[in-house]
DNA sequence: ACAAAAGTGTTGGCCTTACACCCATGT
DNA sequence: ACATGGGTGTAAGGCCAACACTTTTGT
């Protein structure tokens, strides 16, 4: 190694760098965001996403799937890098530059094995509390991006538990949307792309009739992982 | 300040942050990459992609137009952020982790100004050799993100001079997508979008019946930065 | 006159959208 | 029997892809 090179890297002021995660669940009617609430000035108690310091050893997608784990016990999440977060004044104790992360998860899965060591709280999407430094603007570009995200792959189901219905999936897609959509070409369009497998059972106690329940097709899931669909009321203008 | 959080604060590893810009350029014929030889370890030089440290006062973005300036002298350059990289040993004198930031560049702008400190060299995307680090990768993912990016805006354009063509914007297209496109469609595509207008001037030397120059409408461009095309061959599949 | 690139229109198929009725079941 | 949500088909319009000839001008 050459000693010149050497003092270059001596030279460089280290930063703080930690890893937010934008964890987004459905519950069958709403879109929710988990946040806990954490102290970091006097008395103050923020709403923030779920955060922590990456570890000498850690890569940051290992380090954001801890992070993940350490709150929900959850593990083979969708996890997804959004973007990194650096202005040097956006943590006011220490410069931290934060990769935020992006994850999916069914609600269900989550809610008995809540860990006891953090507040956590499911918040929907209408009604968040004012959050911590720009954890705002994190979730801001987090929904952008699970829009897009959604339009071009299934990666809705994400969000859902193993077996669901064609109406679960459409009221998650209207809830990412925010718009209705009709269900008439909304189950033709999933439908056309051969990912889902109906199953015999159907689905008890929401309707009278009850909806069959489909699973996806993993195989071609990941294969499939362009050319979807374009929901995006709009997306052709 | 609570004392238990600044504790908290005060145990964690610092490290170092960089960042890297894949910078792309167009001369005409070939989609082209910016690389600087950069020298770690003894005698062993390497191509990479240029880069810097990350200053304690500086934002990400920042720091990426200072060190875009640093090797081109442009400014006003397309920036933006790809995906950070954090793996512990990805460089081997010490943990770094580095966000990547892919530009866009007109060949012509830069040449003549090219920065006597650094040796930089554009290199053709077929003949890429091989980069420092994991730079390889970043490569491969701006090159994605720009295929998509192109398919959607008309950012194709940055790479451009002021003046262009519409047979040169094609050329363009047909470098970043690897693939032939029918003219009649393409042009009819693009003055679709009444993004472009039309000059009185046409290019002389390249034809012999010349072709029609014409320039951007940045007002426009910058109102309509969704819902643009899709020229990616396949895409409807 | 000819070579080389520029410029321009039409058609068929497909995908998207809009829209309305019957079905199965629990009460 | 009726109310509730589940499930399905069709027709019209717009968008995309395929395709070939004429124009201009430098040599």
């Amino acid at each position: 190694m050459r000693i010149d090179i050497l003092e270059q890297y001596q030279a460089q002021t280290r930063c703080l760098v930690a890893l937010d995660s934008i964890i987004f669940g459905f519950d069958g009617e709403e879109l929710k965001l988990l946040l806990v609430k954490r102290g970091i000035e006097d008395e103050t108690h923020t709403w923030s996403l779920m955060g922590g310091w990456v570890q000498p050893e850690e890569s940051l997608e290992s380090a954001s799937s801890r992070i993940l784990y350490e709150l929900t016990s959850l593990t083979d999440i969708y996890l997804e890098q959004l973007h990194t977060f650096g202005s040097p004044h956006r943590d006011p104790v220490e410069r931290t530059v934060s990769v935020a992360y992006f994850a999916l998860i069914n609600v269900e899965d989550y809610d008995h094995k809540i860990s006891k060591n953090f507040e956590a709280h499911w918040f929907s999407m209408q009604e968040l509390p004012k959050l911590l430094f720009d954890h705002g603007s994190m979730v801001e570009m987090a929904i952008e991006n699970l829009r897009y995200k959604a339009s071009q792959h299934p990666i809705g189901f994400e969000l859902l538990p193993e077996k669901f219905t064609i109406p679960q999936l459409q009221k998650l897609y209207e809830a990412i949307f925010g718009t209705e959509l009709d269900k008439r070409n909304f189950s033709r369009k999933l439908l056309s792309t051969n990912l889902l497998i109906k199953l015999a059972e159907k689905q008890k106690g929401y309707s009278k009739k009850g909806a069959y329940f489909y699973r996806i097709d993993e195989e071609k899931y990941k294969k499939h992982f362009n050319n979807f669909l374009n929901f995006l009321p709009g997306s052709t203008s």
